[in-house]
DNA sequence: GTCTATAAAGCGATAGAC
DNA sequence: GTCTATCGCTTTATAGAC
């Protein structure tokens, strides 16, 4: 009973690393980060960090892989209510995420390296990207299914409607860019709605 | 007339240091990128870079303005002509232009970087999606003056029709993953006009 | 498992000859 | 301007004591 029910370890000092590596990694990026600095935000030795990980890759890929299991994208939205009450929260859900420094410097991080460790690019698109647009996609089939959307593929208007989500306010926040006036959050995503709306609304 | 009419000198060498940096920096990320490789790439000593540039940094800085200098965006567009045409042939210029290899390199490497290097993000941002972006938004003016679309702000429109088309395909494309059965270019794009159309055409 | 100490290699940048 | 050679430092990874 005290004995932890683990088909894996999770050692105090192990996790300790994992947590002191995503830190620095999402801080500074994979090439920049050393395995000096993780070990001194860990508290432990570098080699305690070799008998974990085989690795820098390795240790790497467990951090992300960790960090994308974890992610829980946004919980249960019910998609009861007037329609644009519903799409404007799924909207605002959805951008307070996409903008969270977290995730924007998983982002950062994941696109960098994509191409040279494609596993960790997989496993960031089901968890984040994949994940989401299957839920908005779930919430506008309902509301297709209720008649408030006229949709031929629930998919296509959900990934759209995350198009109009990821505009300029999004690229100029993940390049570090001030905002312009009156760019505001709750700007974009009422815009967002009012296309969705016009574009697959019922009364056309 | 024989002598380049130069405020900048043209010297052949650094261009060959530039062309090569830009192979590498873009191939393998900032970070990962040795002088020694470009100085092989280029064919010429490390010295002699160094004599042509001061550091690293700075000869990261000289490839990416260089780039963002030369780059078009994608030139005269005639707004002439059938609204659902013309829209059309922006979106697939567009889009060809952001799944090009070049510009996806180019965008995991300012992305990576930008936190770091604010003046390279700045200035990929206005020759980059900011100069598309103004271009865009010229000619949904000029729709919207002959009629052909009904809009609040064509600068909003714009934003939200570049979202339409920075979809899933585009993510997938960056992260180098595999595209679904069925999903192109030109699917995207026609969503993308055809919810334009569905929003801002005249005859709702 | 965890530490200290160190190996082995690669890095950015420079000196000095030409 | 361009080269060869090298400095001084940081890096990943490992050996060996405990």
């Amino acid at each position: 009973m005290s004995k932890p029910l683990s088909g894996r370890k999770p050692s105090a000092k192990r996790e300790a690393i994992l947590d002191a590596a995503q830190v620095v990694f999402l801080d500074v990026g994979y090439a920049a980060a050393s395995m000096d600095g993780v070990a001194a935000r860990a508290g432990v030795s570098k080699a305690t960090i070799y008998a974990h990980f085989t690795s820098k890759d390795q240790l790497f890929s467990a951090v992300i892989q960790r960090r994308c299991e974890r992610s829980e994208a946004f919980q249960s939205i019910d998609s009861q209510g007037d329609v644009r009450a519903v799409l404007t929260g799924v909207a605002r859900r959805l951008m307070t995420l996409l903008l969270s420094p977290e995730a924007l410097a998983m982002y950062r991080l994941v696109v960098a390296e994509s191409l040279r460790q494609p596993d960790l690019a997989r496993a960031f698109y089901d968890s984040g990207p994949a994940a989401g647009k299957a839920q908005i996609a779930a919430i506008m089939a309902d509301l297709a299914d209720r008649g408030e959307l006229v949709l031929d593929d629930p998919w296509v208007a959900a990934d759209q409607f995350i198009g109009l989500l990821r505009t300029d306010l999004f690229m100029r926040t993940l390049l570090g860019l001030p905002l312009r006036d009156g760019q505001t959050l709750d700007g974009v995503t009422v815009g967002a709605v009012d296309v969705i709306l016009r574009a697959f609304g019922p009364k056309r």
